[in-house]
This record gives C-alpha cells, sequence and structure tokens, in this order.
DNA sequence: GAAGCTATAGAAAACACATACAAAATACTT
DNA sequence: AAGTATTTTGTATGTGTTTTCTATAGCTTC
C-alpha cells in the first residue's frame, strides 16, 4: 500500500513541498489560509510523514541505541524503563540490543546500531568488551556507560557506587557478629564484580577479619553459578557462616540451593545480596540486600546522553549513585518482628543488631 | 564528525558509486581487481553504509516496532528475549516501546512508529487500544498481537490458551477439595482478564460448584491490586478457603498481604497463581502456577511477523500455546517432601492428591 | 571482418524530505 | 502613487543509497 508523499499533499493543497513542510514543522510563517488546505490535504490523504526521509537529511535519527547484557534481569529491566520513560519525553526511541554478554553480539550489534545512525548510545554491558569499541570513538556518537567503561574509553560512565555498597552489606554481616564471611563475587574481570569485592574486602580489613581465600568464590552472576558456588561454599572443610552475594541472579541461585539441601537462614548460613526486587520480601526468609537505585539510573543515563547530544563538547562525567541497605531477615534481623515495616529503613542498620 | 559516504570512497577507489554498492552487496559480478581498489578504500577511509539512506531507497527500515505495557513485568522481559533473540538472527532490530496499558501512550507511540516506516509490529499491550489501530489497518504494516486482539481488527495473534490454562488451575484447587475457591482476576475489559474468569468459571460449573460473585475480585494486574483485593476477600464475611490469581504481579501483591497479616498458605488459604518466575520456588511457600510459554511465545511471535514481512497476503492466523501446571506447596501438595523436583512435573497433578 | 554475446563498469534517476535563496505578494511610508 | 519594508510562497539543491538502463571492451562464430 503506497502511502502518501509530502509532495501529494502540496500538489493537492495546491501549494509547494516547501510549505507543507513549514506548515508541518512550524518553521515559518504561512497563513491560516493555506495551513488550511494543507491540514485538509494531510487528513484526506492520510499522509503521515516518512521520518527515515527526515533522517536523511536533517542527519539525525532520534533514536538511541542501548545495549545491555539481558533485558530478563529484573535490574536491568527496570534500568531500562527508567530510559525509556525519559527518552520518550523527548521523543527519542530506543533500539533495545540484547547482547548476553557476549563480545561477538557485541561488535555485531555495535555496527548495525552505527549504522542506523543512531544519535547515542547507552550501553550496559557486563561482559567484555571487544575491538570495535574502540573505532567507535572515532566516529563522534555520544555514549555513556552504565556500570562500567572499558579501561580504554575516555566516556561518560554512571556507576553505582559499588565498593562502599558492598562495603556495607559486609559490615552489617560483621557486625551481627559473624566471622567466617564468605563472598561470591561476579567476575572480576570486569568492574562490577571487581569493586564488590574490593568493597568486601575493605570491611573485613577496617574490622580486623583476615579474609581466607577459600570464602571468595568467582561467580558469573546468573542464577546457575550462585547455585554452584554456593554449593562449593557449603561442603568444603572451611565452611562460612554468612555469605555476601554479588547481584540478584546468584543469590536466587544460592538460596536455591540452600533450600534444597535444607541449610537454614540465617541460623546456619545468614545471608546478604545485592540488588532489591519485588520479591525480595516475600521469599523465606525475606533477603537482605544492597538496593540499586536501577531505575534513577535508568532516567540519569538518558537525561545525560541527550544533554551529550545537544552539546558534545562538554568533558567527561563519572556520576555515582548511593546503594541502599535494605535490611530484612536473611541476615539475622529482627527475627521477632519479622513483617515490620520499621525494619526496612536504612536508619535502622545500628538499632537492629 | 563527517562520516565517509559511499561517494567518497567511490572517488577514492576511481569507480563509480554503482560498483562500490555492488561489491557491498554482491548484486553483481565485479572483477577482482576493482573489488580490492573498493575494499581498500573503504578500509580507508573507515566506511560504514549509511542504513537510513538504504532504507529510504529501498523502502524497508529492518527494523520491528514492539509496544509492550510493561517491559519491567518478568512475564514481558522474557517474551521480548524470546523477541529480540529470534529476530537478530534474520539481522532486524527491534524499537521499544513501553505502553504503561495507556491508550494515549499507545497512540503516541504507533505514531512515531508508523513514521519511522517499521517493517512490521509486535504488540503486546493489556490496556483498552485507541482509535490508532483502525488507521494502522490502512497502511498495510504487517502486525502480530501478543494475548490479546482487538475485537475490530483483523490480525494476527498468538495467544496462551488462557481458559484452558485457568482451568486446570482451578480444577487442581478444586481436586484438593477446597469449596471455597475464590478469584482475583484481570481487568474483565481485556480478553486475557476475562478468558482466564471463563476458565475459573466454567472449572466450577464442570464440577458443580456454585459460584459467588464474592469470590470473584476484579484487580489490574499489578502488584498493589493483587495486595488489595486479597485483603478484600480475607476480610469479608465470606471468605475464601482457596484463591487462584491471575496473574505474577497480582500473587506477588497477594502473598505480600497474606504474609503481612500471618494468614498461613496453605493451611487458612491455598494459592494458584499465573506466570512463573524464578523465584517462584524460593518464596514461602513455593507457589504452585500456571505457566506460560514466555519465550517461546516471543519466538514464535517474531517468527510470524517475520514471515508476514515476506508474504503479506497469506491469510490470519490465530495461534494457541498451552499453559504448563507447575505444581509447588501453595495449593497444599507435597508438604512432606517439600523440595523434590519431582513435584515439578505436570504427570504428578494426581498422584499428588 | 562483421555480427552477436558476455562480462564489467558507469550515468542518472529515484527515494521523501528540509532548507537556503529567490521571488512574489502584501503592508506600510511618505 | 511610487517606493520600501515585510510577510508569504516557490524553486532548486542536497541528504546517501540502490537500481535501471546504457556503454564499452573482449570474445566467439560464421
Amino acid at each position: 500500500m503506497k502511502r502518501a508523499t509530502l509532495k501529494e499533499v502540496a500538489t493537492l493543497a495546491g501549494v509547494s513541498t516547501a510549505t507543507v513542510s513549514n506548515v508541518l514543522n512550524e518553521t515559518k510563517n504561512v497563513s491560516d489560509e493555506v495551513k488550511n488546505k494543507v491540514f485538509s490535504a494531510i487528513q484526506e490523504l492520510n499522509y503521515q510523514p516518512n521520518i527515515v526521509a527526515k533522517s536523511l537529511r536533517v542527519q539525525e535519527s532520534r533514536i538511541i541505541g542501548l545495549l545491555i547484557s539481558d533485558i530478563a534481569n529484573p535490574f536491568f529491566s527496570i534500568v531500562v524503563r527508567g530510559i525509556e520513560e525519559e527518552l520518550a519525553k523527548s521523543d527519542y526511541s530506543i533500539l533495545l540490543c540484547n547482547t548476553d554478554s557476549s563480545v561477538e553480539k557485541e561488535d555485531k550489534y555495535l555496527k548495525v546500531l552505527i549504522g542506523k545512525r543512531v544519535d547515542g548510545l547507552i550501553v550496559s554491558s557486563t561482559g567484555n568488551t571487544g575491538d570495535y569499541f574502540r573505532s567507535m570513538e572515532k566516529t563522534g556518537v555520544p555514549m555513556v556507560f552504565l556500570n562500567r567503561c572499558p579501561d580504554f574509553m575516555v566516556s561518560d560512565v554512571i556507576m553505582t557506587n559499588n565498593i562502599k555498597g558492598a562495603y556495607s552489606g559486609t559490615e552489617h554481616l560483621i557486625r551481627h557478629g559473624y566471622e567466617k564471611i564468605a563472598i561470591i563475587t561476579g567476575p572480576i574481570s570486569i568492574s562490577t564484580g571487581k569493586d564488590r569485592l574490593t568493597g568486601y574486602k575493605r570491611a573485613l580489613e577496617d574490622y580486623g577479619i583476615t579474609e581466607s581465600d577459600e570464602l571468595v568464590k568467582e561467580g558469573n552472576f546468573d542464577i546457575e553459578s550462585g547455585y554452584m558456588k554456593m554449593k562449593e561454599l557449603m561442603e568444603q572443610d572451611n565452611k562460612p557462616d554468612a555469605v555476601f552475594i554479588s547481584n540478584n541472579s546468584m543469590t536466587l541461585g544460592a538460596y536455591k540451593y540452600l533450600k534444597e539441601s535444607g541449610i537454614s537462614i540465617p541460623d546456619q548460613l545468614a545471608v546478604v545480596g545485592y540488588d532489591d526486587s519485588d520479591w525480595a520480601d516475600i521469599v523465606d526468609p525475606p533477603i537482605t540486600t544492597i538496593k540499586q537505585p536501577a531505575y534513577e539510573l535508568g532516567v540519569h543515563a538518558a537525561r545525560l546522553i541527550l544533554a551529550r547530544i545537544i552539546n558534545k563538547q562538554v568533558k567527561r562525567e563519572i556520576t555515582y549513585m548511593d546503594t541502599e541497605l535494605i535490611i530484612r531477615h536473611s541476615c539475622g534481623c529482627n527475627k521477632e518482628n519479622p513483617y515490620s515495616t520499621e525494619s526496612n529503613k536504612l536508619e535502622t542498620t545500628i538499632g537492629c543488631i
């Protein structure tokens, strides 16, 4: 079905294409009389401007590429929602690319995104990034990274304060009096994984607890590895009495293992997780966790990329957003008053122990 | 930073733009000698084809619009993943639009999608759809609907068998011997809400149970309404001894209420939910639920839209995908052996009661 | 050696729009 | 009334591709 073109409405309205364009974009004065002719022609032909032609002409696509490792991870899906809603306000659309943390997919997508002439790029990829990013710099399309930035890039990045977050999680466990606190980390090759490990180590150090290699297990942020690493931890001689787990999926996996093997939380093993979820307070026991401001992260990323598009030569910005310790019961807090909403406040950190 | 154009590589290689295009697309024979010149020119200029120009010329954007009510809902985010992965195989990208079930947003997005000349549309909107869809039909862009199709449209739709799913969930409750089985439905103005209610009613009828208006509460598929409707149910005189809840978010909300008020599941109230989740088996108690094949739904939708793009004149297709009853403990099954994986099989339906 | 064929390369016309510039029409001065 | 300023409309070109149609050169075949 052939769609009407600008030219067609112009001839139908008996004016030039330039005027039609001008009434559409309100870019010049045109008399009401002519305007009306144009509008009714548009109506009659059911004309819809061809944005791809416009994009070609004005050299902007009004679309932002979004490179994300796993849209099905609730943390990311909330980030995406934040991005989407903020971008929509400025009439930008988002092109969604799920990279699965695969360098090949990332490179492939990057290629099509640059080919499609996206106006900007938001990337939240937990994997290692390939060569293709290097060539991105030359293209000059603005980018903002979420939670991690390849070492070789000079670009905007907005991070949650991973070190601090992990620190406060481990600290909470320490104050509870646990002595053998383990950690299940993400891949230490990537910054979120590494930073959260750093926070953990720093907390132990500050409280004079000697760390043990046996108690740090490197997972890869998915459910399966949470399950496996938890299992390793509980089957070895040097068992922990508490564990800090570096993201939501691994916490889920760990919980599955613990329940399967009948290990009681927090009596036999206390746990503090990372990332909050809607379901975190209805599992058994409700999970004490480090909450990242996922939605705000997305909103901020969107604003930043928009700012970059408008003004390309502002200098690099690194933003840190703070996490929040959400206290529930998996750490050992509040057993006598299990569903008090009072327990959900950060301020109670000290009091509850 | 100006990007190199086809014409520039042509002049650098000393050939015409036509030949460059031909070597790029392998659409005509060109001698190896010339090919090499072209390739090295491309390399030297770091040339990236401008896909929007190509789109304008060949009249296809290679992008599929995706209208979805809430990307943060785990059910949808998995659907999206299925769509994305399948589409990527054929080098189609997806433009993500989160409608929040708002007719205004839907119409607005529809407008930009059609303007951007998407090659197809996948819509999974739980809300009522506005007028704009009507005008969509005239444009001739292929559409496939997920789980619901506006009455006035003649379009492909792929559904899960909602009636059957709700039937089997309710039936399971009935076989347990519960006598006052309530339902929290979605909005009955939309088909998923209505169909699941129908399945529920049909089950009651088949087993000779008279239904009570007091036991059917209409929510709107979000956490909050699950909470509120559960509350209503438990605070009224005519309390149920079991409840069937029509989606994941409302089940979550209902669980929150039940835990807060110390109502024990399944002893005081048995529950069967709709939609499966990763966390469904670590909550307390693990949720018996009707699982929709979310990922497969997405894959199928992607394939269907692709087929429609290639061949526009095949006739309308309505696909039903079957749900699966995942038996855990919230219904009352398997209390003595709580984490047996055996319990997760459909076949045990009868045996477990 | 002319006619016919094949293989390769190029010229130019779309594709649908925006915009700089020119021109015309109107309004305003004096 | 003519001249000038201002508003309104039109012309023409450019945006980066693909593709149809032509043209040329190198063959074969009679």
